[in-house]
This record gives C-alpha cells, sequence and structure tokens, in this order.
DNA sequence: GAGCACTGC
C-alpha cells in the first residue's frame, strides 16, 4: 500500500518506474510497455542519446555508440575534442574489451567479483560501464565507488570526470572527510571506505545509492572488511543494489566465497614483464645487503632508476646517506642522486623523487641514477614512473595487537607473496625490469605467507564494534567476518565499551554509545568529549582531542634537536603533556597561525593546520550533540581549579589507561602490571605519583607516551567500576588505592581534596600563554 | 633520554 503510494508520488517527479507488479519478468520487459517506450518513462525526447536505453538493461554497444556521439548524454553539451582524444586512449584499456560480458554479468547477478591487475583501467571504466547501464541519475540515486586513500579518491574522480566530460563536483564527484566535492546532479561518486561507512551508520540500508562499487578490496583495510560484511547484511533487504567488489587477484578465489559463489570476471593488466632474482643464501643483515645491491646496480646494469624498500624513516634515511657517499667514491660509475621516501615528510620533499636521473658525467659515460629508498608508500599509494629496478629486503613494519596487554605496536615483519609480487611489479611500470629480492627462493615459497593478514585480526577493535552496534549488528559474534577477529580481541574491545558505558552489561548499545559512535575518534576520545562538559572545558577538550588525532606537533631535525627542545619547553606544562598540547594550540592561534611563527618555534604548520580542521569538525558534532561548549574561568596556576577539570575530564576516557610510580621508581600499569617508563619527550617531572597515558609504546622499552598527573581520588570517583579493588593485581597501587577507600568511609565528613579547596579561591583573569610560559620557566 | 609502516572518519 505505502509502496504503492511511494511510486506514485515518484512517477510525477519524472523519474522512470518499474511496474512493481511486473517484477517477476526480466528487467528489458519490465517498464510499462516494454523497451520501446521506455523513452516516455524517462521523459526524454526522441532523439535524445539515452532515448532507448533501458535501466538495467542496455547493451555495451549502445553504451559505447552513447559515448561516442555528438552531445554528451547528462549534460546536453557537444563533447569536447579533448573529450574524443581521452576516448580513443579509453579504449585501449585491457577493461573495454569485457564491456559486454562484464555488464551481462551485473544485470544477471547483484554481485559481482571483479579482479584485475593494475593498469587493466577498472577504477575508471567499470563505474562509467554502470552509469551508463545502470542510469542511476533517472531515479534519483547514485553510483558509489569507494577507495581505501583519499588521495585516490579525489584523483580518480578528476580524471573520470574528464572522460565524462563533465565539471568535477557536477555529474561525476569525490566525498571524503572534510571535503565533499559532489552535487544534486552527482551520479557517480568516489568516496573513501571510512565516508561511506560513517554514511551507513546513518542510512542503514545505503538508499542514497543504486550500486556500490568496492574498489581495492584486497587492502583488507578495517573499512572495506566491515564494509563488505554490511552489504552481504543489506543487498538481502535491498533486491535493487548492485555490488560489485573489485580486487588484485590474488585472493579472489576468497572475496567469491564469500560473497556466495558471486560470478567472477578477470581482466588482465597492462605491465612489462619483470625478471626476479634471488639471493642463494639467507642474508643475515639485510640493510648492508640492500646497500651494497644498489651500488652494485648502479655500478653494473644499464640506465634505470632503482627503488629500494626499507622499514621505516631512520632506516630510510640512513640508507640514503650510506649509499650517496660510496656511490660518489666510486670512479667507474655515473653520477647518482637518493631520495628517501616515507609520508612523515614534507609533501615538497616527496615531490623530489619524480626528479629525472642525473645525465652521465661525460656524453656517452656511465648512466646518471636516481634511487628512491621508500617505505611501504611506494608499494601501493604512489606510484614512480621509470623504475627499472626492485630491490626487495622482504620486511615492513606492520601493525599488530596484543590483546592480553591491550597494547597497539608496531613490529619490522617479513612481508607477504602478494607485496612481494606487488613491489616486484613496480619495476614493470614503463619497460622490463628486474627485482632483487634480499632473500631465498625457498624462503619465497615456504615462509612467506600469501597475503598479509587483514588490519581486522591486528587492531584493537574498540572502535570497530561501537560502529558495528550502531549500524545495527547485535550479534557480533555471528557476524560474518570474512576473516573474524580472535574471540580475545572482541572481548576486549566490548569490556572497553561496557567501562566507558557505550555498551551495557548486555552488550547493547546505550543511548552514550550512541552518540560516542557518531565522532570519529576513539571510543576513550568520544567518552572524554562528551564528558566534558560537565567538567565545564569542552573547549580545552575539543583542543586536546584534534592534537592527539593528528601526527607529532613538535619537530625536532636531528641536527637542531637541543633549539627544538628549547622551543618546546616554552610550552610544557608542568602537569602534563596534555596541557602542553593546549599551549601550543594557543601559541598557534595568538600567533595567528603564522607559519613563520610555527617554524622558529619547531612547530609542524600542516599537522596544527589538520588539527584545527579536526577541531572545527568535532565542533560541529559537539552541537549536534546538543553539548555546551564551556571553559572554566582561566587561572594561571598549574593545579588550579582549571587545569584540574581538564584533567579530570581526561580522566573520564582515559581511566583505563593509567600508571602508578612505585617506590622504586617504575611505573606499573594499572591491572596489568606491565612495567613502564615515561617516554623522554614527556615534559612530566618524575614525581607524579598516579598518571594517565594516551599511548602505549612498545619498542625495546615499554614507554608511555603523552601523560598526564592525575590524583586517585578523581579515578575513584569517575570510574567505580573499573577501580573495584577485587579485580586488581597485587600491587603498591591497588594498596594506596585501599587506604584511600577506607579512609573515605571512616570519615563520615569527609575532607574535601585540596583542589576542591582550589576551586573556591577565584582568582582573575590573566594571559595565559604569557603565564603559562613565565611558570615553565620558574620550573626550569 | 628516544623514534613514527600506512590509511581513514
Amino acid at each position: 500500500m505505502s509502496d504503492s503510494k511511494k511510486r506514485s508520488k515518484s512517477s510525477k517527479e519524472d523519474t522512470p518506474k518499474e511496474n512493481p507488479y511486473l517484477a517477476h519478468l526480466p528487467p528489458s520487459e519490465r517498464l510499462v510497455g516494454g523497451a520501446s517506450s521506455a523513452k516516455n518513462s524517462y521523459g526524454l525526447a526522441a532523439n535524445h542519446p539515452l532515448a532507448n536505453f533501458v535501466m538495467g538493461a542496455t547493451t555495451a554497444e549502445q553504451g559505447e555508440a552513447a559515448e561516442e556521439g555528438e552531445t554528451n548524454p547528462f549534460t546536453g553539451k557537444p563533447f569536447s575534442d579533448k573529450y574524443r582524444k581521452i576516448l580513443a586512449g579509453r579504449r585501449k584499456l585491457p577493461v573495454n574489451k569485457h564491456r559486454k560480458e562484464f555488464l551481462d554479468l551485473v544485470q544477471n547477478n547483484q554481485v559481482v567479483i571483479l579482479v584485475g591487475e593494475t593498469g587493466s583501467g577498472k577504477t575508471t571504466q567499470i563505474p562509467q560501464f554502470m552509469v551508463f547501464d545502470d542510469l542511476p541519475a533517472f531515479k534519483g540515486k547514485k553510483i558509489a565507488c569507494t577507495q581505501p586513500r583519499r588521495l585516490a579518491a579525489m584523483s580518480v574522480a578528476q580524471r573520470v570526470a574528464e572522460e565524462m566530460d563533465v565539471v568535477m563536483g557536477q555529474e561525476v564527484g569525490y566525498n571524503i572527510r572534510f571535503e565533499d566535492c559532489t552535487s544534486e546532479r552527482t551520479m557517480l561518486q568516489y568516496m573513501t571506505d571510512g565516508m561511506l561507512l560513517r554514511e551507513a551508520m546513518n542510512d542503514p540500508l545505503l538508499t542514497r545509492y543504486s550500486a556500490v562499487i568496492l574498489d581495492e578490496a584486497h587492502d583488507r583495510t578495517l573499512s572495506t572488511d566491515i564494509l563488505m560484511g554490511l552489504m552481504k547484511e543489506i543487498i538481502k533487504k535491498r533486491p535493487d543494489l548492485k555490488v560489485v567488489v573489485m580486487s588484485a587477484t590474488l585472493d579472489a578465489g576468497k572475496f567469491q566465497k564469500y560473497f556466495d559463489d558471486a560470478p567472477l570476471m578477470s581482466v588482465p593488466g597492462r605491465t612489462f614483464p619483470v625478471e626476479i632474482y634471488y639471493t642463494p643464501e639467507p642474508e643475515s643483515d639485510y640493510l648492508e645487503a640492500a646497500i651494497f645491491t644498489a651500488l652494485q646496480i648502479h655500478r653494473t646494469e644499464d640506465a634505470g632508476d632503482i627503488l629500494l624498500f626499507l622499514t621505516g624513516e631512520e632506516e630510510i634515511e640512513d640508507a640514503c646517506r650510506k649509499i650517496k657517499a660510496e656511490a660518489d667514491q666510486m670512479p667507474d660509475a655515473g653520477p647518482i642522486k637518493v631520495y628517501p621516501l616515507y609520508s612523515t615528510l614534507p609533501p615538497q620533499a616527496q615531490k623530489r623523487i619524480y626528479d629525472d636521473a642525473p645525465p652521465p658525467r661525460t656524453p656517452g659515460g656511465r648512466p646518471g641514477r636516481k634511487v628512491v629508498v621508500s617505505t611501504n608508500l611506494a608499494e601501493t599509494s604512489l606510484t614512480i614512473d621509470g623504475i627499472v629496478y626492485v630491490i626487495d629486503p622482504g620486511f615492513s613494519k606492520q601493525k599488530v595487537y596484543n590483546p592480553r596487554i591491550r597494547v597497539e605496536s608496531l613490529l619490522v615483519s617479513p612481508i607477504s607473496k602478494a607485496s612481494a609480487q606487488q613491489r616486484s611489479g613496480r619495476a614493470g611500470r614503463t619497460r622490463p625490469g628486474k627485482c632483487f629480492r634480499l632473500y631465498t627462493e625457498n624462503a619465497f615459497m615456504k615462509e612467506l605467507i600469501e597475503t598479509t593478514y587483514p588490519e581486522i585480526l591486528r587492531s584493537n577493535l574498540g572502535t570497530v564494534v561501537l560502529q558495528l552496534k550502531k549500524l545495527g549488528i547485535d550479534d557480533l559474534v555471528h557476524f560474518d567476518f570474512m576473516d573474524p577477529p580472535a574471540p580475545e580481541t572482541l572481548m576486549r574491545a566490548l569490556e572497553l565499551l561496557n567501562y566507558l558505558g557505550a555498551l551495557d552489561d548486555d552488550g547493547n548499545m546505550t543511548p552514550l554509545g550512541s552518540i560516542m559512535a557518531d565522532f570519529p575518534v576513539d571510543p576513550q576520545l568520544a567518552k572524554m568529549l562528551i564528558t566534558s562538559p560537565q567538567y565545564g572545558c569542552s573547549n580545552e577538550i575539543m583542543t586536546i582531542v584534534s592534537l592527539l588525532n593528528v601526527p607529532l606537533v613538535f619537530m625536532r631535525p636531528p641536527d637542531q634537536r637541543k633549539m627544538a627542545d628549547e622551543a618546546k619547553a616554552q610550552f610544557s606544562h608542568p602537569d602534563g603533556d596534555h596541557l602542553t598540547l593546549l599551549n601550543v594550540y594557543h601559541a598557534y592561534k595568538t600567533s595567528g597561525e603564522d607559519q613563520k611563527w610555527c617554524y622558529d618555534n619547531f612547530c609542524n604548520y600542516r599537522t596544527l593546520k589538520s588539527a584545527d580542521n579536526v577541531r572545527t569538525q568535532l565542533k560541529r558534532y559537539m552541537e549536534r550533540a546538543d553539548l555546551d561548549l564551556v571553559s572554566l574561568p582561566f587561572d594561571e596556576r598549574p593545579k588550579g581549579p582549571y587545569y584540574t577539570g581538564i584533567r579530570k575530564a581526561l580522566c573520564a576516557g582515559y581511566f583505563m589507561q593509567v600508571a602508578h610510580q612505585e617506590r622504586s621508581g617504575n611505573y606499573l600499569t594499572v591491572k596489568d602490571n606491565q612495567v613502564v617508563r615515561l617516554h623522554p619527550s614527556s615534559c612530566l617531572d618524575h614525581a607524579s605519583e598516579w598518571v594517565i597515558y594516551n599511548e602505549f609504546v612498545l619498542t625495546n622499552q615499554n614507554y608511555i607516551r603523552t601523560v598526564s598527573e592525575v590524583r586517585a581520588e578523581w579515578l575513584l570517583d569517575i570510574a567505580p567500576n573499573y577501580f573495584d579493588l577485587e579485580s586488581f593485581p597485587n600491587c603498591e597501587g591497588k594498596r594506596v588505592l585501599e587506604k584511600l577507600i577506607m579512609r573515605r568511609k571512616s570519615s563520615s565528613n569527609r575532607e574535601r581534596d585540596d583542589d576542591d579547596e582550589d576551586e573556591r579561591r577565584k582568582s582573575r583573569k590573566s594571559d595565559r600563554g604569557d603565564r603559562d610560559r613565565k611558570e615553565s620557566k620558574r620550573r626550569r
């Protein structure tokens, strides 16, 4: 009843609608009067390029004819010359030969798996094939194509807008965090997978879309994995929704199986052959071997640039120096340029990898060469043309999660076969190349795992579980994960969310949890934001949370450490690193967000700018949740009520990340009893008995980083459930808390804490930054 | 007295 009402209403809006009573017929026969009169349903003139198109039943020839016509069917404007030139190139892409096969599959199946190598053109062409068949614009819907990375979503959208001869943001657009470049007219939308997931939290059936294309599914990011599980649920309730999952070839069968044996289409790529060389014996020192190999290639091989994969910044900078120094000593080799590449490198420095190799010293002499030494960044996110030689030592830094101690850390680990193949492929982008694997062939065959473990098996799942609950998935244990996470990891997440009050004791989402899920930050930080008005300091907590969500603000160039540390000292707050962050932000805003100020003070301008972006977004969410944006009257004294309020609010999110200083001077984490040390970058002196920390850094030592001093009383008040001493292991901290509880019980007329006393003392306002600086100087 | 693979909302 209501269904038919809706349909009759929308037909007035000139959108073609199928007759619901004809749903048993094949799509081409569903439109009233059959295909021949379909043009009337669309309200298109008889000479319109799409006049004879039947939604979901077009042919490849029809699509191609429309693309080769005079008029752009979606804008009504004549096609440009540039368009025709691009179109000729598009027709040569491998995927173009499979247009008919693809349309057959997608018209007759709800889910299609498509595997394509790099260079097949799948990311740009498949969505366009669908636009011409599904005709989303005529039903008030859109086609979504998700990408794991923002840059990819943006650049592919730009490319496809050109290919379709439309203005970016109109018919074709993209939607990523902080930037929605779409409009009412948008029918094809590239977006990050995280963005689509967030949309699903408010629109669980994704009603705005007629088709969803999940691209780069082999990447297996947290968001892609959740989206895939979600799509399986949604297609049951939305028979009209088409889903295409696109992936690299290696584990295509797994995707097919997961989607109940959906049909699979395979498209070859367009790359050049790469010869693989293995070492006869295992290398004991991969770094040394890598440098040696690079120099060897430089001395003996033909012209062509080198790409060397290493694991991290320090290693990369070190290798760059050594390669440069040694190569410059070689009399019989050409000139060399060596560039590092990792994500935290400023964009300017990153761009240098595209510079041309230096020319030979003398005409006809040994070739000059470019060497790029990179992290995994060059494995997928970034492509460098002209690479002919790849050196793959077989390692990368990978995130691992240990649910027992609830710690995520980065570990240098062997890569997978899939990664190794991806790396070697980078040598064959422009011509045949060579890849030197610094491990034995036997190790490749027998020791490397097939594919890198998906992120969902290597992460703390707090956010994931909260998101799933918000998506309406109650039974997590039976949720159809492509790779189910360890039960212990799920348990840890449920436990965390329960202590934070996001889930009740039965595991159901609370109203608080529902608001928490809306915030694009960790559950702990979301809780902190939501609770902060109660402590009168939501303005300050928004700032702190923003800064915790961007890379480190403080720069420390190796040759200027002393000056950098002095600059940082101006901002340091005796009560901890969180308040130090607040000081930096305040000083940055006071400077007028000045780039030079940042440079002079060893602060990362880009980071502060992006933190400010995050803050604006958080503010919007706070307002949407009707949370007050407030500050306490300013009081410059450390441990005064102003700063105390903030530190109490920090506890509301971080009460599970507490460490207590033992008499030995060591810190022990609460409940887990891990021995930790304050990270040397902390501005906190070593006399604080109780501290909360943002991050547990597992390296040679266990460090806690971004630390603030708190008081045991606050912890007991804020999280009585968590600080239930019966569940505590024996340690000094437990005894201190026991005494505290006893004292509280015995004194019926409990003495007020010192800080409460402070709170009663009204203090006059004064310049915050100035006072803080004086205060920190005095302490020094 | 040390380090941060890479993404994303």
